[in-house]
DNA sequence: AACCAATACAACCGCAACAAA
DNA sequence: ATTTGTTGCGGTTGTATTGGT
């Protein structure tokens, strides 16, 4: 015994709306409110199926909603948000009042998308693209092993603990599947940061940063001097609360982050 | 001016979750 | 507990618009 269709699909209309039906739509909307949606197209005098209305209306009709390009901020939010919800369109569009899911989907895959790519980053996990293709180069086997090594449940706390970073991070990668990938999170490239200086080891872990060489990064920004991070206290400036954002970062291209690590 | 390709956005489809019977 | 109907979500497709040749 199948499901009945949602509706009854002959003879009703498909394709864009008409101004006409927008009206219509929107009048009854505003004069009885949202109800049943099955019952919206006949009660409205419409030929379109409820699912079409609801969309229409939530979409493009409703008059909370905001019209134009994703504002720089509300585009930062949303890589923000996808980095911690993936495609949950819907929880995403929540956090921006006035934006639909469906334009959030739509901007993320024509501008956000190639924008990440752009900046080396894969869009999908929200990490360096580089890393991305070395680990789905790598044999399912090398995906096991490191799972075998540690005794502790593996954690995403962006590898706060572990004084070796780079073999930290190189296990995260190696953990996860490409479907089951965590995604980097700003507050993850936050992460080497997270390495306080007044910790235990605190001259290995504070150097881990000092050590780093971007290309391109302007680190007189942070009043710290471009040729030397070692001796150099303005890297203790930045990592005051244990956090360095790389949020204002445009280009991440160029970074090769196997070597820096 | 005409054609083609790329882009942006609206709309559709199938599925899953949930509620009601 | 099961069936049926409704709604919402995410992926995908279709189409209008724009830009380049």
């Amino acid at each position: 015994m199948g499901r009945q269709p949602c509706c009854d699909k002959v003879g009703l209309k498909k394709g864009p709306w008409s101004a006409d039906e927008d009206r219509k739509l929107m009048n009854f909307i505003l004069t009885h409110g949202q109800c049943c949606w099955r019952a919206v197209p006949k009660l409205a005098g419409l030929l379109r199926c409820g699912k079409s209305c609801r969309l229409r209306w939530t979409n493009y009709l409703r008059p909370d909603l905001k019209r134009g390009l994703l504002s720089d901020h509300e585009e930062k939010m949303v890589i923000d948000l996808h980095s911690q919800l993936g495609n949950r369109w819907s929880k995403i569009a929540s956090h921006l009042p006035g934006r639909t899911d469906n334009e959030i989907k739509n901007h993320w895959n024509t501008h956000i998308k190639k924008k990440l790519r752009k900046m080396g980053i894969d869009p999908l996990t929200h990490k360096p693209l580089s890393i991305v293709e070395q680990e789905e180069e790598k044999p399912l086997k090398k995906l096991q092993k490191p799972m075998e090594q540690t005794a502790e449940e593996p954690t995403n706390d962006c590898l706060t603990k572990d004084s070796n970073s780079k073999n930290m991070f190189m296990a995260m990668n190696l953990e996860y599947g490409v479907e089951e990938v965590p995604t980097i999170d700003p507050e993850c490239l936050e992460l080497i940061c997270n390495n306080s200086p007044t910790s235990s080891s605190s001259s290995n872990e504070s150097s881990i940063l000092k050590d780093f060489q971007f290309p391109d990064f302007d680190w007189s920004d942070y009043g710290i001097d471009n040729n030397n991070h070692h001796n150099n206290n303005g890297v203790d400036n930045i990592m005051e609360n244990n956090v360095m954002s790389l949020w204002d970062v445009d280009d991440f291209s160029s970074w090769d982050l196997y070597n820096i690590i």
